[in-house]
DNA sequence: GCCAACGTTGGC
DNA sequence: GCCAACGTTGGC
């Protein structure tokens, strides 16, 4: 069981969105380092979802529903997506300036690395998250 | 809306 | 294979 954060510009596709659909094919990656993290993602491993942007917070809890596969949205055999699945909201969305407070999370990705949009998280990492969020 | 950081493209 | 030019992302 592994941890994800995945990135998202609710003007594009918001958390709100995902909660609506229930699920939905995490498509339009367009950056190697964040399709090969999509490609090491497997059915059942939990994914935090994060509006970047406007809002920028962790609003939700998803789940891997479908492995990648062929990304629908290009011929371009090179990207991929997988489905996830929307599992709930956090109580208090966790934001961008919280994470850069909490020493615990000092050197998560979406810190160290801003530009990329799907990203390993570690498990404490994960946990601490969802600790801020109660 | 601005701009820094980063990734990609293409000429050489 | 290098690097300048360009386009995009995302924080502010």
């Amino acid at each position: 069981m592994a941890y994800w954060l995945v990135k998202s510009d609710p003007d594009t596709y918001s958390w709100e969105n995902l909660l609506k659909d229930k699920k939905t094919d995490w498509d339009g990656v367009r950056n190697y380092q964040a399709r090969n993290n999509l490609k090491l993602m497997e059915v059942g491993d939990n994914v935090l979802v994060y509006e970047s942007q406007s809002t920028r917070f962790v609003a939700g809890i998803a789940e891997v529903t479908k492995h990648a596969f062929q990304d629908t949205t290009t011929d371009d055999e090179r990207w991929l997506a997988v489905e996830l699945k929307a599992i709930k909201s956090l109580k208090n969305p966790v934001t961008l300036e919280t994470i850069k407070n909490t020493p615990a999370l000092k050197d998560i990705a979406l810190i160290k690395q801003s530009r990329l949009s799907v990203m390993p998280l570690k498990e404490e990492e994960y946990n601490t998250i969802i600790d801020l969020s109660k």
